[in-house]
DNA sequence: CCAAAAGTGTTTCCAATACACCCATGC
DNA sequence: GCATGGGTGTATTGGAAACACTTTTGG
């Protein structure tokens, strides 16, 4: 029922931060955005770009923020996931983590190497480095959380360019699903969802035949 | 990332809460367990069962010692909402609110008057008294995400008595959707899927023929 | 015999699936 | 002309939805 006085301060409590679980696609791989710890008790370990919710911004303001000067990331979908607070996630004392999830698209800012003496990195998913926290917990969590949305929203639009193929489109499907669909119910699905729209361009110089470029007639996170 | 200290108390932060939306169905009516609040700045107004996190509890163990305590249940599908934390949600100081769902068969507890010296009672989700905190969003969101599952998952049986008849079962159905089902489609469905079996029992004593006892099959949360 | 709710089948439609070949280009 | 990925159509199936009458009981 909320607190018992007028300062947030006399009683007793668990720390409040945020974590967020940042996604891309890269070579048809699904990474997650990690920093290298270099001090503490997990040092050496990776862990979500995080930090403590500051007094006066809400939590998803704090996501943001977060995302921004950690990852210089600002714009994208992000949707809080779930809420962790087992008292033993964080051996330096009681917390809970509010995590969100995000996706961006595929090259934006795909090469940084370190950040506030960090060293950061996409990684794959599905080979993850040995993590600081709950934070693979995390992972595995927004990971199911990714792809029951995929099939009913259309927020593969904030993990693709402006434009793009239907066969770059497919293969988020597939990345994400981690099986293959096939190609021409995928398209048949897709096209008659009104989702895309052609650009009316089309990809040359490969060795076949040009691919139609499409955008997303919304972008904005739709239910479907 | 964490926190950033051995202790959690030097860093100013949220306090954190927990608050259950507890529904139950009663005379074809979703109610919410609400508690009318005696002092403070929200005196008169009613909000939902909740408390803070202690230092050495989960977040499910919050909720679940917090139902327990407030409202004597227990044994129950208990499921984390999703956490809220505008800055200005508690006029008394920053706090963050991790909100549960919960759902309690019919009569159980249905009688409930004071509690702490506080006023308790089953509210129409229709037609809620002046409600204190942000809970009225929180109660809202709540019932968004039953409607939701009462298509996808077996939930409904944390709503019904071990025996029940079909129509019961409707009704159900029918008073968390907000509308009408047809009874042929829905027992067809019902039934296909093997959610329940016949007891073999019947209800007598009614002016009119008599309906069969089902149970379900499983008690246990399953996706369909 | 009447009121009241229980119980029961068929048809229609749409969406999901399975499946294989031709097309346009670069080299 | 050949290798490469782009692009297309049809038949089948299963589940969802629409829809109305008979059955069993108490009074």
């Amino acid at each position: 029922m909320g607190i018992d006085n007028k300062s947030s301060k006399i009683i007793e409590g668990p720390a409040v931060a945020v974590d967020a679980v940042l996604f891309t696609i890269h070579k048809e791989q699904l990474k997650v955005l990690l920093m290298k710890l270099n001090q503490g008790p997990y040092q050496g370990k990776w862990a979500l770009p995080g930090g403590l919710v500051q007094i006066d911004e809400s939590l998803d303001e704090a996501a943001k923020r977060v995302l921004f000067q950690k990852a210089n990331i600002g714009d994208i979908h992000l949707e809080q996931l779930y809420s962790f607070g087992d008292p033993k996630r964080d051996v330096r004392g009681r917390s809970v983590s509010v995590a969100y999830f995000a996706l961006v698209p595929n090259p934006r800012n795909f090469e940084l190497k370190t950040l506030y003496n960090n060293e950061i990195a996409w990684q794959d998913v599905n080979n993850l480095p040995p993590m600081a926290f709950d934070h693979k917990e995390i992972i595995e969590y927004a990971q199911k959380r990714l792809e029951a949305k995929i099939e009913y929203t259309n927020i593969a639009y904030s993990l693709l360019p402006k434009e793009f193929t239907l066969t770059d489109l497919q293969k988020v499907y597939e990345v994400i699903l981690g099986r293959e669909v096939d190609k021409r119910n995928f398209r048949k699905r897709i096209l008659s969802l009104g989702l895309v729209e052609e650009t009316g361009k089309t990809i040359k110089g490969e060795p076949h035949r040009p691919a139609k470029l499409y955008r997303f007639s919304e972008r904005e996170l739709k239910f479907i």
